[in-house]
DNA sequence: TGATAGTTGTGTAC
DNA sequence: GTACACAACTATCA
């Protein structure tokens, strides 16, 4: 028996059912990982460095998780074979070159991993492949058990999802030896894990490369143990009492990049947690908690494997039918941290610089692109989180972006958060801000999250002049959500009108009527998005809408 | 049909 | 720190 063990998510040892069944009675055991040059090639026309798909910061933790895997193969006997390529071809020429005879790796539910996965299946299957191995363990549930568990629907409420899902199962250990490749088997060319250099990113790249965690499963588990040894912490974590503005120590267990590539096993987290909590009386719990905070993830992963469409507007049953703006020059100023609001900017720097924020810096920022303020669409800052963000995560962004932008899940599209208020509540003397906005450094606390309204001798004093040194506010907040809510309104009452989603030409007189010329922007931006003031002349319009 | 809960809103009053 | 108004959504349950 020769195992081909391909790996594309799930880059770890541990607790990795797919690994074992590959070693299983096997001579042979080829441990695979295809790298598409693609996804790695440097992008000198990209907002910021890295890939036209992946940011800088993303691509170092994958090229340190693979090379901590190819450590860990090494130390039990074996390697990893590191090929370039297209899986869909290389696969079958490794079954054919290699005599494989069962092929195993972790499935993967987002769509394009579907789509060339039943391909492969299909190939592999014409090639005589004897066994074919695939769990779902990069979830704690397999998304189709759940939902038979839920007599055949999709969960579509985090509530209803824990209603139908049982206990996971017990974490596996990782094998202790590995079958090596057959060295007389060859044909194949394999390279060494590439230095981001040797992929063509240089030392100017290095202001957006501040790594907080580094990839890999051996970090990982050294991680979880330091996290899981504060017991009382854990104990008593409520995710919406942490503190967005931490930085120097961030305020939650910063695992999410692990799980995301699979470094970590999400049955083993899960176990941990469930020890501490045996031994803790009046633990918090779901949704707040820390095994909340799994549940989410995979409440979003079984939503998302369910529902067709569902990283779209146009077309995802869950979503609403809201007539966003497509503003490029209002999504290049969020994107680029040039809104004019400290907190904003700060965010959407660390962004950029670390590939990671807090869970609710990332809710004030979507909500202010959104829904809050400038009323682009959620898809295009989606994009701009799934390229940047470490833990970037096909499930969970969506759905998270789904939720922020009021489209699913979450209807209350009247909390808005505020650009100026909800970071000043944690961080009163704007700490967060002047770590990631040093041009802001030395303005007064009195004025750090709104610099535009400081005398100017305060700004001069401060070596930074608004409009000139940092923009002013790309929207006046009062103003901008006012609209928004309106806009909201009016879709939430078109959606209102019949069960079926409303079709596209509905959603394009809603546009006309309550988002007409799009976002109203403050003069130094331009006059470009100017809109009729949201004058009488519409208000007509929007009743026809929110009659009931 | 009506009451209530829902991970994580803000501003003001006490 | 907690309470409530603000304006008002949807799913769930009695």
């Amino acid at each position: 028996m020769s195992s081909l063990m391909w790996f594309r998510k799930g880059l770890r040892l541990h607790d990795n059912p797919a690994l074992l069944a590959a070693i299983e009675g096997a001579k042979h055991v080829y441990p695979v990982f295809i790298l598409d040059p693609y996804f790695l090639r440097p992008d000198p026309t990209a907002p910021s460095p890295g890939s036209t798909r992946v940011g800088i910061n993303r691509i170092q933790f994958l090229l340190q998780s693979l090379q901590d895997l190819d450590q860990g193969l090494q130390a039990r006997g074996s390697r990893l074979l590191l090929v370039h390529g297209d899986p869909v071809e290389i696969i079958p020429s490794m079954i054919t070159q290699w005599r494989v005879n069962r092929l195993c790796f972790e499935r993967d539910t987002e769509p394009y991993a579907k789509e060339r996965d039943a391909r492969v299946k299909e190939l592999a299957a014409e090639l005589g492949i004897k066994e074919l191995v695939t769990p779902s363990t990069h979830t704690l549930f397999d998304p189709d058990e759940t939902i038979a568990r839920n007599k055949g629907h999709v969960p579509t409420s985090y509530g209803q999802f824990c209603k139908a899902i049982g206990t996971p199962a017990e974490p596996l250990e990782a094998p202790t030896s590995i079958p090596g490749p057959d060295p007389e088997k060859k044909g194949i060319p394999t390279i060494s894990v590439p230095t981001l250099t040797e992929l063509g990113y240089g030392e100017s790249d290095q202001e957006f490369l501040q790594q907080i965690v580094k990839g890999g499963e051996t970090e990982a588990l050294a991680r979880l143990e330091v996290m899981m040894a504060k017991t009382d912490w854990v104990a008593k974590f409520e995710k919406p009492k942490t503190d967005p503005s931490a930085f120097a120590e961030p305020a939650t267990t910063v695992l999410s990049p692990y799980l995301k590539f699979g470094c970590l096993s999400p049955r083993l987290f899960y176990s941990k947690l469930m020890a501490i909590y045996q031994k803790k009386t009046g633990h918090s719990k779901p949704p707040q908690s820390l095994e909340g905070q799994l549940l989410w993830r995979e409440f979003f992963y079984t939503v998302g494997h369910a529902t067709p469409r569902f990283d779209c507007m146009v077309g995802n049953s869950l979503c609403k039918q809201v007539p966003w703006t497509d503003d490029d020059a209002l999504l290049a100023a969020w994107r680029d941290a040039k809104t004019g609001y400290p907190w904003i900017d700060a965010i959407m720097t660390q962004l950029r610089q670390q590939g990671w924020m807090h869970h609710l810096a990332r809710h004030a920022v979507a909500c202010f692109l959104t829904r809050g303020d400038l009323f682009v669409y959620w898809e295009k800052g989606r994009d701009v989180f799934d390229r940047l963000l470490i833990d970037g995560d096909w499930s969970i962004n969506n759905g998270n972006w789904l939720w922020l932008s009021a489209s699913a899940f979450f209807s209350q599209y009247f909390r808005i958060y505020s650009p100026i208020t909800f970071g000043q509540k944690y961080d009163k003397s704007g700490k967060y801000i002047r770590r990631f906005l040093p041009v802001l450094k030395d303005f007064p606390a009195q004025y750090i999250y709104e610099p535009w309204k400081a005398p100017l001798d305060v700004q001069k004093a401060a070596k930074c002049v608004i409009g000139v040194d940092y923009p002013g506010p790309i929207v006046d907040h009062a103003e901008a959500s006012k609209q928004c809510k309106e806009r909201m309104a009016a879709a939430y009452a078109l959606a209102k009108q019949s069960t079926d989603l409303p079709s596209q030409e509905a959603v394009e007189e809603l546009r006309r009527t309550v988002n007409p010329g799009g976002v109203k922007r403050k003069e130094q931006y331009g006059a470009a998005g100017s809109m009729a003031p949201a004058g009488k002349k519409s208000k007509g319009d929007i009743r026809k809408y929110l009659k009931k």
